[in-house]
DNA sequence: GCCATGGCTAGTA
DNA sequence: GCCATGGCTAGTA
């Protein structure tokens, strides 16, 4: 696994409940600003093995991107986040100005 | 190699 | 526009 991949998963792994990050956002702070299609595709494949909160991943509209039918993944995302504490615009959109996470970065210098 | 395929995004004739 | 991935052809050996 790449670089990239895990830093990824470490950055989604640090973001505490109630709290979100954007898929770009992820991205970039993983070192690759254009890599937010990346992102999904590690949230796919990695998220049951790493034990990751894939839910507070959300689009940099503030809205949910996965699916949103009946019973789909789209509607468990708004569930878990709402648990959190989390609060919905009547368009469904979540207030990044105040719960977007900053991950603090650790490897410098 | 080529090409289509995404849970996206910055920037806007 | 971006960019890694996966399926599927050329085209060599």
């Amino acid at each position: 696994m790449n670089v990239f991949t895990e830093r990824v998963i470490e950055i989604i792994q640090g973001i505490p409940a109630g709290r979100v990050m954007t898929y770009g956002q992820v991205a970039a702070a993983a070192g690759s600003p254009r890599g937010a299609r990346q992102v999904v595709r590690v949230l796919h494949s990695m998220s049951a093995k790493y034990n990751l909160p894939w839910h507070r991943i959300i689009n940099a509209q503030g809205g949910i991107s996965a699916p949103s039918d009946i019973e789909s993944k789209g509607l468990r995302q708004r569930e878990l986040l709402e648990m959190e504490g989390i609060t919905f615009s009547v368009d469904g959109k979540i207030d990044l100005t105040e719960y977007r996470w900053f991950p603090i970065d650790t490897v410098e210098s």
